[in-house]
DNA sequence: TAAGATATGAGAATTATTTCACAAATTTGG
DNA sequence: CCAAATTTGTGAAATAATTCTCATATCTTA
């Protein structure tokens, strides 16, 4: 539906696209059913020609002298950013933080379904997790194959984790959410999220330590 | 020790400096002694005057011919963010997220200090997780009184995120992780992140739709 | 000890992003 | 139905961040 106008759109703008949803279904929730980019900046604190702009990427979701309409423009957003769908994703590295991601019943509902969880420990292979076997890492190639995942999520050791991520790709992977804390090395073509709230701690840190520089 | 030199720095090389340690660290952990800009930029994703810029805005810690010492480089930044230190931080919501949070160790290993636990159902006051026997809510104020704690951690439903907040505020914490989906209003010199592992998951399904918008 | 090799630090140039400002579109009230 | 009030969408201007370039400093080897 919404077409990409221009080639290319920074990366910044698609993190507040997610801001924008998430206040959105807040206000949703709350039962608004219009608003106007100043009230929806203010609650995303930003700038409201910078929501406008970011809007403008995609295509024309408002209606002038009124505002947008909250459910279109969750959809809009939803759809620009392609999440409205199901994305097929698998889980390596069945630890305490993988397993509680596999029982995280957010994912599902967010359209990230988790099909299939790996490790190579012999110990953790055949349990059972949120009704998923866990299988050897080293299958991820013919499991793959089967349940056509797109979207690999790392939770192992930081030492394991390119282990794990050339595993991903060579099971065709083409994105990756990596929790662990080390970086990743992967052909252009496949893309790599990292999640570390430990950067954000330390960005409050400083922000603490030097109250002048903001 | 190591003096910041400018007024303003980009939110973007706090961001990167967290990075810059997290590799560091592997590098440490592998043995690795002295590293130049360009290997390290290699590593980090980023362009290796990027880097020396970034630690251009808090000092000189190379030499001129050989490169960054690894432990001293470490020992740098993280008093330049201000992580070297001990940080007490307080947890309001105790939920499956809290719970995690709280008995994840590398809290106290990064020197952020879990030092209480907050909930305002009932039927978890006097709950002991971790160590911690769960407080009401209310009773934030007269707690952090004791324990001096500086940065609250929000852990509850996105509904009740503002009203924790505000108790953290009240408080007199001067910085806020917000797991929360939900955007948090707070006072100007009250700091806060945002930790959504869905908004990656977001920019995941982004760059995978559009592969030719990199 | 001097020459060659290496790599930082910082100013300049470039590129990217954000904000401003306003024309165009829509609604509302008289 | 027209005028006033809104509010979007967008080109232009301003601001910010990144990358380039090179002088400067250090190390190594002969």
């Amino acid at each position: 539906m919404p077409q990409q106008k221009s080639e290319h759109i920074p990366r910044a703008t698609i993190q507040r696209l997610a801001v924008y949803v998430q206040v959105l279904e807040n206000l949703q929730r709350e039962g608004t059913e219009v608003i106007s980019s100043e009230p929806l900046a203010k609650a995303c604190n930003v700038n409201a020609s910078q929501i406008r702009k970011d809007l403008a990427y995609f295509g024309e979701f408002g209606v002038r002298g009124v505002g947008y309409y909250v459910k279109n423009l969750i959809a809009s957003i939803t759809s620009a950013l392609g999440v409205d769908r199901e994305w097929r994703t698998v889980l390596v590295g069945v630890g305490n933080l993988g397993k509680a991601l596999l029982n995280h019943k957010e994912f599902r509902l967010r359209g990230f379904n988790i099909v299939g969880a790996f490790d190579c420990d012999p110990f953790k292979i055949g349990e059972e997790v949120s009704g998923l076997e866990v299988v050897c890492t080293k299958r991820l190639r013919e499991m793959i194959g089967d349940n056509g995942a797109e979207i690999g999520i790392i939770t192992t050791p930081p030492e394991r984790a390119q282990r794990a991520a050339n595993h991903l790709v060579e099971a065709g992977i083409n994105g990756i959410l990596n929790f662990a804390p080390s970086r990743i090395t992967v052909p252009d073509h496949v893309n790599v999220e990292y999640v570390d709230f430990f950067h954000h701690l330390y960005a409050l840190s400083f922000n603490i330590t030097h109250p002048n520089s903001k």
